[in-house]
DNA sequence: TTCATTTCTTAACATATGTGAATTTCTGAG
DNA sequence: CTCAGAAATTCACATATGTTAAGAAATGAA
């Protein structure tokens, strides 16, 4: 067994905690639905075309989502260690995704499949409610998001982003950082320039 | 009794339809809890500074939220009837909106009230499975329109409002959709001149 | 360490949206 | 129906971001 790619008990019990109670046959239960597996820096966890089966714990790293639109990628996101990530619409209607979802650093993910999600919401009904609070928390970041968008010009949103989310200043690229601000990278510079 | 504020049965039984099989007792329990109110236009069924307690079943009319930022309203979302809404951050988490949700016409909603729903999710635990649902959709309706935010330019978002949802054009008045895009009434119409 | 490749920066010009002000059109209360 | 207030339009000029191209800096594979 490569330690390096196991499943991080701690970790994932302190996660869904956050959620759900549980006892603890039910975390086990849960336990042993979740697989690991580790992408190396630029792999993709799920591609364009693909029917996304799959809800992604992240456990170390750190991934993004696009969109190919016209040849240009637009992210959507990025997640960090800690996170759940998966494309719903994908995963709930079982269409093929237009997302890619890449990891950024080298990523160690818990999966968790629909098919073992449905087992969950079966056998512990509980779990109906871990969905719930995932989505609800999905929709509000999303939201929270979506406000600062459509408002405020380039150059705020990447301040904002500085201030609210230092981590993605230090660790992901700044080409990603233009795509997700809706800018090419050229004027991502020239912001960065006007703000010394 | 005011039949015109009355909720409406089959219309209720229709849409929860759309998210759980319940038995007659069950969904008579859930409209049992449900009240009818009935806004005017220009009316507020939400303020900021208020804690959102209900969430809102649009049975007929049109209502929008928006959120007031330097004296500017920044409109986030139109419903129709059909249409659920709430402010899930202030409705979960009990605390104040930023929100404001003003009725655009005379606007008739069922309400269920965040007490009912906590009665719904403890005596019928498939109301959880309502909860998730509804979280689900909130948050899908909300990615498909945040992708189009930082990518695309302000008239093509108008041109595909224009074309994906016809109903907000010929009921919203033009300076709500310019704010709903993100731009100027003064820019809103010369992109419609420009496209004459 | 070195070199090829990728990423980031800079600059000049093009285009889209903002701003402020004036005018026209629409709307609803009386 | 009328008219005052609100909404929409138009215009001139200001500003932010896009586009293209070139060069500088950073990075990773050998």
């Amino acid at each position: 067994m490569n330690k390096s790619i196991s499943l991080e008990y701690k970790i994932i019990k302190e996660d869904i905690s956050k959620y759900i109670s549980l006892s603890d046959d039910e975390f086990d239960y849960y336990f042993g639905l979740l697989k690991a597996k580790k992408f190396a820096r630029s792999e993709n966890l799920l591609q364009s075309g693909d029917v996304c089966k799959e809800a992604y714990f992240i456990q170390s790293g750190c991934i993004r989502y696009y969109n190919l639109v016209d040849g240009e990628e637009q992210t959507g996101q990025f997640f960090f260690e800690g996170s759940w990530y998966s494309d719903y619409d994908s995963f709930l209607f079982e269409k093929p995704t237009t997302q890619t979802i890449q990891a950024l650093e080298e990523t160690t993910v818990a999966v968790l499949s629909k098919a073992a999600l449905q087992k969950l919401y079966k056998e512990v009904p509980k779990f109906e409610r871990f969905g719930r609070l995932m989505a609800e928390n999905a929709f509000m970041g999303l939201r929270k998001y979506t406000e600062s968008l459509t408002h405020i010009s380039a150059e705020e949103r990447y301040k904002l982003l500085i201030k609210s989310r230092p981590k993605v200043m230090q660790r992901v690229p700044q080409q990603y950082i233009a795509s997700y601000l809706g800018i090419r990278p050229q004027s991502l510079s020239r912001i960065r320039k006007n703000l010394e």
